[in-house]
DNA sequence: ATGAAAGCGCTAACAA
DNA sequence: TTGTTAGCGCTTTCAT
């Protein structure tokens, strides 16, 4: 099995400690933690002969005792929002992907958690401040107009959210992406395409970001002088919610396109293509967002907003840094523009 | 703003220590330790009013400490196997959720990680193993016979697997659902509906869970004494395949229903359907495996095998759990059963 | 440029 | 039942 015959009794070898690396190089252990931390510091032959005996040992420094000592973690905590069965759910795998790249980049590991109570906004968060586990968090459902973002912030716990501040007065680092553009992008397609009663399915008017996708496409229509009026459906982010507003809107105010705040939306209005045997991209036109794999692999595809959610985790590790290296209170904002993936339903 | 006025310093107030407790409290250090650790060892009176303080003053264990003491992180190390983009993308999302919750009840947190270098197996395992960032791992993807559970094997690193060993010798505990049943109900299920010519779309011979999958079929039809015959393709795990092999098959061998490996390949056959405008349910059923997002809102809905992935995580917290407390070496395999979900597809 | 001493916050072992 | 002592492995003074 090629196993190591030192190990047959079962007992895991001890990792080396920097004390195991200071005796094989000659040096004493401080000596050691400088070649980590301050190379400089170390006369280049010194400095070889130390590296030589961590990789001779194959050593790495103990995080606990590391942790311990500088009182950082080297961890960034992100709460998983809960998953949403039956819907396209493309956003959050994606983007914890990408952040997971960008924090090792930067030195970091991403722990993830999720609250055993989802009305408390401090459940999960509340344990790990305390106990020092994470450096950071990174929020990112604060479109909710969530308390996550309120507690934290008040408990001078550093975090970065992905998503606009819920309010004015608040001054955490965000970033977000412009939802207002990427339906503006979609429409203009739409008009590019010949397509003149364009229709809007959104969401609730209590969603800030289903607002701010609603208005690039209203804002689209308006410039050309085109009519929104009759146009607009603000339902649950439900395939089966999509489905009914496509039917009522068809019915109604006679639209040649639809753009949508979600995939999952937009997949309803397939599904009312599809019954009234009405041919997407051919009858009636269809835009998504989120660029999810349902729009990717559905036949036909689906035309969606992409958001660039690797920059977005780029930018976030960066405010991250900032905040905890310099321990910043307060840091800046940026708003990414998404880009529209044009398939075959429009 | 409800800001504490004794933070506007920007000086974040030190956590509280075992010390804080203890002076609080009027007791000793230790016995506020057993407080946390030990409750037993307390008079009832004393507990409480340790309790007490504990609550007071909001105290939390210094997690790096009691690591560093304990030997322990109870961190658990996933590495996020790279986001394939335009396929069905079902099961880690699914399934890093499951964990999530599984581990917290246990009192575990997820460490995500991704490798460098996807070409090395110990990439990124081996510098969290050395600095004793984590406890163990879950490895994901045994299936390709990968390299990561031998490595992790030999080094002595306790791990569980989701998915079968692949060798006879390796012997850590695995958790792993039963494809074979579920490809196998999934037939079932079709020739219920009146089908004879029961086509597979499977992965290459050289994927042991495709092959599982197409186990199930081909014992299936054969039970019945039906034929497979040029009835199966093997390809690689995109839309573009499936439908590609979705047309061989219909001008060869005339299936009336096909069984695929994957929601994806599944897709592509929808693809191939709608090109020749058959209908799915109607004129050819069409089952897929992973019960994904596409598979829910896909219009007409795909008829897709579900794996369990919530009792899967259960199962790996528990072989986990035997792991790290009790030192054990080695551990036991669980084969757990998918479910059929039906949709308008079959 | 290198080394010695101290201590981060906790818990295991032992003493009282 | 509670308290005392020691030390996990590291880095931050400070001295050499």
């Amino acid at each position: 099995m090629g196993r190591d015959p030192h190990r047959v009794l079962d007992v895991p070898p001890a990792p080396p400690t920097l004390a195991d690396v200071a005796a094989v190089a000659g040096v004493s252990r401080q000596t050691v933690s400088n070649a980590l931390n301050n190379p400089a510091l170390l006369r280049s032959d010194t400095l070889e002969r130390v590296r030589a005996a961590i990789d001779q040992l194959g050593y790495s420094p103990n995080r606990a005792a590391r942790n311990l000592r500088t009182r950082a973690s080297h961890l960034i905590g992100l709460r998983l929002t809960p998953f949403a069965e039956g819907t396209a759910n493309a956003t959050m795998d994606r983007f914890v992907h990408s952040l997971v790249q960008a924090s090792r980049q930067a030195g970091y590991h991403v722990l993830l958690f999720d609250g055993d109570d989802p009305t408390d906004p401090a459940s999960g968060y509340d344990e790990l401040v305390r106990s020092t586990a994470v450096d950071a968090f990174v929020v990112t459902d604060t479109y909710r107009g969530n308390p996550q973002a309120a507690y934290l912030e008040d408990a001078s716990v550093p975090f970065v959210a992905f998503g606009r501040p819920w309010t004015p007065a608040a001054l955490h680092p965000w970033v977000d992406v412009d939802g207002a553009a990427g339906t503006a992008a979609a429409t203009s397609h739409l008009l590019d395409r010949g397509h003149e009663r364009i229709a809007w399915i959104g969401w609730r008017k209590d969603s800030p970001i289903g607002e701010d996708r609603r208005a690039g496409w209203s804002r689209t229509l308006h410039a050309r002088g085109l009519p929104t009026t009759g146009l607009a459906s603000r339902v649950e982010d439900l395939v089966t919610s999509g489905r009914e507003a496509a039917g009522v809107l068809l019915d109604e105010a006679a639209p040649t396109a639809f753009v949508c705040a979600s995939d999952t939306l937009a997949m309803g209005v397939l599904h009312q293509l599809a019954e009234r045997g009405l041919r997407p991209g051919h009858d009636v036109a269809v835009v998504g967002f989120d660029d999810s794999p349902v729009a990717q692999v559905v036949p036909g595809g689906l035309t969606s907003v992409r958001q660039p959610l690797e920059e977005v985790a780029v930018q976030i590790v960066q405010r991250l840094g900032k905040l905890i290296g310099r321990r910043e209170r307060f840091g800046s904002g940026a708003l990414l523009t998404p880009r529209l993936v044009v398939r075959g339903s429009s």
